[in-house]
DNA sequence: CTGTTAGCGCATTCAC
DNA sequence: GTGAATGCGCTAACAG
């Protein structure tokens, strides 16, 4: 709508050059005092939209290419660090007309011990920013350390590690996931039955922060309704479907009056898939994110919802804010709020769920 | 990512000039046809990304900005149109590089008289593109009709009209929406209470088309359920808190079995606000759309649930879109698409959500 | 420290 | 019909 302000104008009303208003801009010192107060008057006045697009064009000129770091767990196709990944390409090629170099590196999401060697070399791989999937708490907070001492900035999608210094966090409220979960089953479901939920158990490794997380205000919300629902807490190793298979078979048999079945982690199609056709009626069952295995259940019927956390999302504000401030040099000014939450039903389930 | 093709690799690929390269691609003729095909040549090779932006930039010189009338609804801020035009607004911000001189021309949603009134000096303005509200079908489609007459690309928010030749539309399914709401006023309300669908009663006009259809998908999904469920239709006058408040009082006097009320049209805190409190227990509310009426009733928990057909990313997706038709001179490839709708609760209700 | 300038992708004008 | 040249906002190299 209204004119935008250009640094032309800029340097003009304060009195100085393009060139002085650039490094004032991006902070690259070698200004006098003078004309650094000249420049910030005029900005504090008028307010200036820097065009990050006209200046990606510029930097071709140069030749130099931002160089991207991109550690996050390695994934199926379809599954939940899939989507994030299919999040980070769009934005990727969205922003096609910025010169970038981006260098991925995978880990393993069950084992600690590929995270510390994949993020050693995270560490010492010169580049322009990284992008972390937060999955491992002293890992990551090590790597970052590394990072903070190298000066090389750095972002968080789908998590947030204390004592770090990201430039921005990409993630929904947890609490929020598992309140509404809570709410939707605690709906759905007939007011004497019981509710199951579900963790996941895995060889060798804790539950994984966001699942104890989910877990806790799942119970917070029925705690705080003085709900005498009862909830029944159980493991179940989602990474292998057919032992899945039988347990969730046999912990059905052992609790008869469970009508509702929350999955606290993106695998619920595998609770789905074991529950037999003669348990299917009246059971409720409901879990996380619109992944390729969930999608298929819930077309199918036998999921009811999911709570979406839009991994793709996600990893496409990463992208889009790092490049903001690797432009830019200021953080963004979303790059802190909590991303917004959905629900999909088989009546909303979208074919193709794009990112933003 | 891959480097982009620039219309100079074209030109050189193509052994011609920027020139001609600039010409093809906008169809601007004046191009000799052994020219043309040379060029059409490598654009079948390689793909082409055009840079919106770039070129915004080089329009700047020419003085020359583009024109966008939109004629949307009238409304009070917070409410659905008002959403809309947030999103358009936003939109214009976001592209706030490219000269866009935009002009509104708000009309009465209740008064098909005064959106002729308008309609007419839109039909008569010059401009490069029109954003339409689709509100009434009749004057639409006339407003439509001289518009192709001109020459001048249309977009349509909120809805479509048959018989129209728009380069976009945005909006979501109102069957989808219809079933969404039946899915869950089914499920959150006991099996044998009864469930009332409020609609809007309006001095001399009939019932919109949005709502008919929502309450068509509404009483197809419990019909295709063989469903015993007893819906109670009634209307209720939207723009008046006192009268409808008293009808609904009466209402469900004498419908005491009724559990649920689903209102489908986005003035559901008119019903919210006027359910006696001795009633509240028990009862679950469901409405559409995050307007701030509807976000107190959600947030003090008199309303359960919102429908959000995000107006604001209707407004935005049409700016964009057109924005991409009348620069790049061909459509948006995804301008055709229903966009997503999405479930809130209290839970996962944002103060502010943001358009995309 | 500061101003000038070339050039990025693109649209347009104007000679040829 | 066509291509060379100009300038949009911006960066960076360079000359003062």
């Amino acid at each position: 709508m209204e004119q935008q302000l250009t640094i032309k104008q800029i340097a003009q009303l304060a009195g100085v050059s393009v060139g002085t208003v650039d490094r004032v801009l991006h902070n690259r010192g070698k200004v006098s005092d003078k004309a650094l107060a000249a420049v910030q008057a005029v900005l504090d006045t008028q307010s200036y939209r820097y065009n990050i697009h006209t200046s990606a064009v510029a930097f071709k000129k140069t030749g130099k290419s931002l160089h991207l770091l991109i550690s996050i767990p390695s994934s199926e196709k379809g599954e939940y660090w899939d989507l994030v990944r299919q999040g980070l390409d769009k934005a990727l090629r969205e922003y096609g007309d910025i010169s970038i170099v981006c260098e991925y590196f995978f880990f393993d999401q069950f084992s600690s011990l590929s995270c510390r060697d994949v993020f050693h070399k995270v560490a010492s791989q010169p580049c322009s920013a990284v992008i972390l999937g937060t999955t491992f708490i002293a890992e990551t907070r090590e790597l970052c350390w590394r990072l903070d001492e190298r000066g090389v900035p750095y972002v968080f999608v789908d998590g947030s590690v204390p004592g770090t210094n990201p430039v921005g966090r990409f993630m929904v409220d947890q609490n929020v996931c598992g309140r509404l979960l809570a709410r939707l089953m605690d709906g759905f479901t007939p007011d004497g039955s019981e509710i199951a939920v579900l963790l996941p158990r895995r060889i060798g490794t804790q539950i994984s922060n966001n699942s104890a997380l989910r877990l806790q205000a799942f119970k917070d919300y029925f705690a705080a309704r003085g709900s005498k629902r009862i909830i029944k807490e159980s493991f179940f190793p989602a990474a292998d479907a057919a032992e899945a298979s039988a347990e969730i078979v046999s912990f059905l048999e052992k609790n008869p009056k469970v009508r509702g079945i929350a999955v606290v982690i993106s695998a619920g199609y595998r609770v789905a898939d074991a529950v037999p056709d003669s348990r299917r009626e009246g059971l409720v069952i409901g879990g996380f994110d619109v992944t390729e295995g969930n999608s298929r259940c819930i077309l199918a019927g036998t999921m009811d919802f999911l709570i979406n956390q839009h991994p793709d999302r996600q990893g496409f504000c990463a992208v889009e804010s790092l490049l903001h401030f690797l432009l830019y040099g200021a953080p963004d000014k979303s790059s802190e709020g909590r991303l917004p939450i959905d629900i999909v039903f088989k009546e909303n389930l979208m074919p193709r769920q794009a990112a933003e």
